[in-house]
RNA sequence: GCCCGGGUGGCGAAACUGGUAUACGCACAACACUUAAAAUGUUGCGCCUUAUGGGCAUGCGGGUUCGAUUCCCGCCCCGGGCACCA
């Protein structure tokens, strides 16, 4: 018998598959498709290391399977190849980007290729490819005609190091997300796509997306970041200045007004006298990086305009400030500030003496009840310190879950003689000191048990030190409701139970500071008394009313600045030409290629080194035919990946992006699996371009991607990230060489739940290989001469395990897939003779996680087609379920005893043989049995006292 | 700070809808085969224990339930995302 050679069984199905054409895609159209997709890589210098092809394997298992089911699979791959690392390796060697990324691709072929890959490689798309990128420069050119394309001046993240703009997904903490270093804001003339005006249906369209992951879903809604609101007019002397609030129902409490150091208003409505100090400290924000700018938020800084801004709705004057904990960018760039309820102005009204207004109190309704009375009260509470023990005066309550502080209703006294007065007759202490009222007023209204109606009361907190331990006898009606407690003061905050008093004693603990919750408007004129959410829509309604202000939705996402001051991309289709008015022209003649230079360094003036090529860059405009000058701008790297995958569909057509009957049938992409990373970038610009090409009529679906799941990374053995930087990156080429390119398949999908991170360990690939080897040795034992061994155990195992496989692929649960392989590869192993219906059947399941070995197997029990052209089995209903079952037998919960029994024994009948049992009977003796709980086909369980 | 995930043996991890916790694999140990080692095979493997049994264990504390890894409340720790977003 041969030993499992894998480099020959794997070298040779690899040649016989290509050469079979197995892979290539089905065009029949009577038959269902499948799209599944992997996100395309950067084809790098480096090469894959061990995780990258977690993700390819995982859909190469999916593919093969859905091609076994009976689909017509599109599974393509295809190059991402436009971008900075060969731009940079192209400067330091002297080598054209074109040359060294064509090199990259062919080694990173060459090592998917080991793996056994379904990919259909006719459909193979580069985004570098002068045909494919046509497309990209089409899109952009139907973008520019409908204003979706804009060129603007605003400040944009300049990274010095790569001496380009980047967008505002291209960053991570301040710093440029591929080299570190902190972004400058310059402004500069820049190329942006107006995707905000996609943010609502993005936002909305999630909901069309059932079958995304939760998480990733969630970042998109972050990264949108919808508010609604309303804009607030504030007059400035003779000028407007329009705030941004999410809540209009606290306009009331502004009691200053705050503009972003680069407001445009400034100027105008600052003093002489303050007119110093403004300039400069305009001066020192516009030094800072925004990165600075949050990392000093410890502190609030501003200064006074010298002007007073007038509340509209109270016609206050209150003074304008400049600071730059108010950003330019999000809303108007200029804020109502509320420091009573909004935890930064509180800290900047504190650090300038600005006062406080409160204009909301917390509110809770507790489920009053409608047909009972409702009484008005004003309650105060009394929190009582022992100072000789830091214990703390409560009442735990008879007959209601309330454990509180002495609580009474104000009788016509002041606070503190009512507080004295309550705590005397519900404790019987009489001597306190009073100390300080702690924190607002609390509003609550709910039923009260004990008198049987509803409070609607202002609660307030006093706090007092007790002075000696003086005490009065209680009186028994009071004892008969509540026990007087001393409790500690760190058991106080789980003691306590009633909201508002824990609240209060929050405030106490950690100080005064903002409200910013919800609750009941005070102060307020017109809003008193309303609910967060009425004040709001009442006052939104009156500031638009009096043509005041209006309802409005702010975006926290940002157009998308769409041009790079470097080599390696798109060209951006436009020539400006004087003639015409100076205006932007698309180049009617498409792809607009990139040209050949000398020079690929950045020029660092915001210029991109196709500038320098003066005979590129002189040009005729296409409209009047005059001497025009081309944009020198390329686009990002993100632009090709944004539709690459509809290309697939019809890679060679050069009539339009993609031909609208194909996408009819292919698209949308059933299954897109990639990097989690990705969640905020890439699928936010594909999900807008592709809603673009749909508003066009260029594609029949406006969502690209049906379901998405996330890869989890594959970490070094010693937990950390896979690094040259680390020396502990895993090349798969040597894997494939000594363990085979099976094992490492098998070991990649086994190794933990597939969308979470795990570490390599090389024991574990052992493992998968044992696994492997011990398949291949099983056809020793097939046996010829009976079709089938009656074997009814085995048979539904079998069954069972057609069932797990079969569902556990569908949802991405290779870890438990290959388990239930390796238990039926156990049991088949066990048998001296394997029936060679069950080891046909258990090849053809192993067949889409090792493909060679399976197609080896296959053959070698006299197949001449192609496993993979076999139908994927089905299981009977009948044998998923078991004959017998251990019945569990419980005492109070706990298994006592396991009796086998048939599966569909009747209640009865379970009782019966439970109690006939001697175990049982020993948990009996002298008990009284209470109950007894059957569940059928699983457990009986014996209540007794 | 806010929003998502997650916490189960020595390790990677299983567990359907609240019903036998620790499947499968790794590591480890003993035994068999061998001159020997490797490979392979067999067996054992959560902790404690006074041991034909019993007790305790799914981050910690409480609750609901006949029964909780699973549901509810509070807390701790780890990972990810966002962050002076008005």
């Amino acid at each position: 018998m041969e030993k499992y050679d894998h480099k020959k069984i794997e070298q040779k199905w690899q040649k016989h598959w290509q050469k079979e054409k197995l892979y290539q895609t089905g065009e029949d159209k009577t038959k269902p498709k499948f799209y599944i997709l992997d996100m395309f890589p950067y084809p790098s210098g480096a090469g894959l290391h061990v995780g990258h092809p977690k993700g390819y394997i995982a859909t190469d298992i999916f593919a093969r399977a859905k091609m076994m089911q009976g689909y017509n699979v599109l599974h393509p791959m295809g190059w991402d190849a436009f971008g900075l690392p060969a731009e940079n390796y192209a400067i330091q060697n002297k080598i054209h980007p074109r040359i060294a990324t064509e090199k990259n691709i062919d080694t990173f072929k060459k090592q998917l290729g080991k793996l056994g890959f379904t990919y259909d490689w006719n459909r193979e798309i580069n985004t570098t490819d002068p045909e494919f990128y046509k497309w990209t420069q089409w899109t952009f050119i139907k973008m520019f005609e409908r204003g979706l394309a804009y060129e603007s001046n605003e400040p944009v993240n300049w990274c010095p190091s790569c001496k380009t703009v980047l967008s505002n997904e291209d960053l991570e903490d301040g710093k440029c997300e591929r080299c570190g270093s902190v972004i400058e804001r310059k402004p500069m003339r820049q190329w942006v796509l107006k995707i905000t005006d996609y943010a609502e249906r993005m936002l909305n369209d999630l909901e069309k997306l059932p079958d995304w992951e939760e998480s990733i879903k969630e970042m998109q809604k972050n990264w949108i970041g919808k508010s609604e609101g309303a804009e607030v007019n504030f007059k400035i002397g003779e000028e407007i200045a329009t705030v941004f609030t999410t809540r209009p129902d606290t306009l009331f409490g502004a009691t200053f007004f705050v503009m972003a150091p680069e407001h445009p208003l400034i100027k105008k409505i600052t003093t002489a006298e303050q007119k110093k100090e403004v300039e400069k400290y305009i001066k020192a924000a516009a030094g800072k990086s925004d990165m600075e700018r949050t990392e000093l938020a410890k502190e609030k800084t501003g200064v006074f305009t010298g002007s007073y801004a007038i509340n509209p709705v109270n016609r206050e004057k209150i003074p304008v400030y400049i600071a730059d904990y108010v950003m330019m960018g999000y809303g108007t760039g200029a804020i109502m500030a509320v420091p009573a309820h909004d935890e930064r102005d509180w800290e900047f009204a504190k650090k300038y003496n600005i006062p406080i207004k409160e204009v909301i109190v917390p509110f809770l309704k507790d489920d009053p009840r409608p047909d009972k009375e409702t009484e008005k009260r004003e309650v105060v509470t009394a929190i009582v310190k022992n100072l000789k023990n830091n214990r703390y005066l409560c009442l735990k309550w008879k007959n209601i879950d309330w454990k509180s502080f002495p609580t009474g209703g104000l009788d016509g006294e002041d606070l503190v003689t009512a507080a004295k007065r309550e705590v005397k007759e519900e404790t019987g202490y009489k001597n306190l000191k009073f100390i300080k009222q702690v924190g607002g007023s609390i509003f609550a209204e709910f039923y009260r048990p004990h008198k049987d109606s509803n409070v609607y009361a202002s609660f307030k907190y006093l706090l007092f030190e007790l002075e000696n331990e003086g005490r009065e006898e209680v009186a028994q009606k009071e004892k008969d409701q509540h026990e007087v407690v001393w409790v500690e003061e760190e058991k106080i905050e789980s003691f306590i139970n009633v909201w508002n008093q824990k609240l209060a004693w929050q405030r106490l603990k950690q100080g005064d500071s903002a409200y910013c919750g919800d609750g009941l408007s005070v102060n307020s004129d017109f809003l008193n008394g309303l609910e967060t959410e009425a004040a709001k829509e009442k006052m939104t309604a009156w500031l638009e009313n009096k043509k005041l202000g209006k309802r409005a939705i702010n975006y926290k996402i940002k157009d998308w600045v769409f041009s790079r001051q470097r080599y390696w991309g798109e060209p951006i289709p436009i020539v400006h030409c004087p003639k015409c008015g100076n205006v932007a022209v698309p180049c009617d003649e498409l792809p607009l290629k990139l040209p050949e230079v000398k020079n690929y360094e950045p020029t660092g003036t915001g210029e991109s080194p196709l500038a320098n090529i003066e005979k590129w860059v002189n040009t005729k405009c296409p409209k009047c035919g005059g001497s025009a000058k081309r944009e020198t701008n390329t686009m990002p790297q993100w632009a090709g990946s944004s539709w690459y995958y509809l290309r697939y569909i019809d890679p060679y057509n050069d009539k339009a992006l993609v031909d609208k009957a194909k996408d009819k049938y292919w698209s949308p992409v059933d299954f897109y699996v990639g990097g989690a990373e990705h969640a905020t970038r890439h699928l936010i610009y594909a999900r807008f371009w592709h809603k673009f090409l749909f508003d066009i009529g260029a594609v029949n679906y406006d969502e690209p991607f049906t379901r998405l799941q996330h890869v989890g990374l594959i970490l070094a053995e010693d937990g950390r990230k896979m690094s040259k930087r680390w020396h502990n990156v895993i090349n798969p080429d040597e894997i494939v060489e000594k363990f085979g390119a099976d094992s490492m398949r098998v070991y990649e999908m086994f190794m933990g739940p597939f969308s979470q991170p795990c570490a390599w360990s090389t024991n574990g690939l052992i493992g998968a290989r044992r696994f492997l080897e011990k398949v291949f040795n099983l056809q020793l034992r097939i046996t010829n001469y009976e079709l089938r061994i009656t074997n009814d155990k085995l048979e539904r195992l079998l069954h069972k395990t057609i069932k797990r496989v079969s569902e556990d692929i569908e949802y991405f649960k290779f870890n438990t897939a290959i388990s239930a392989l390796m238990i039926m590869a156990n049991k088949l192993g066990e048998q001296e003779k394997i029936s060679i219906i069950h080891y046909s059947l258990f090849i053809i399941l192993l067949s889409p996680f090792a493909p060679h070995l399976a197609e080896e197997l296959w053959s070698g029990i006299g197949h001449k087609e192609s496993i993979f052209k076999e139908k994927w089995p089905e299981f009977n209903p009948d044998l998923v379920k078991d004959e017998t079952i251990n019945l569990v037998v419980q005492i109070n919960g706990k298994v006592r005893d396991m009796i086998e029994v048939s599966a569909d024994i009747s209640e009865n009948e379970a009782k019966k043989i439970a109690l006939e049992s001697e175990k049982i009977n020993k948990w009996l003796e002298s008990k009284e049995v209470i109950k007894i709980i059957f569940v059928k086909g699983k457990l009986i369980n014996i209540v007794i006292k």
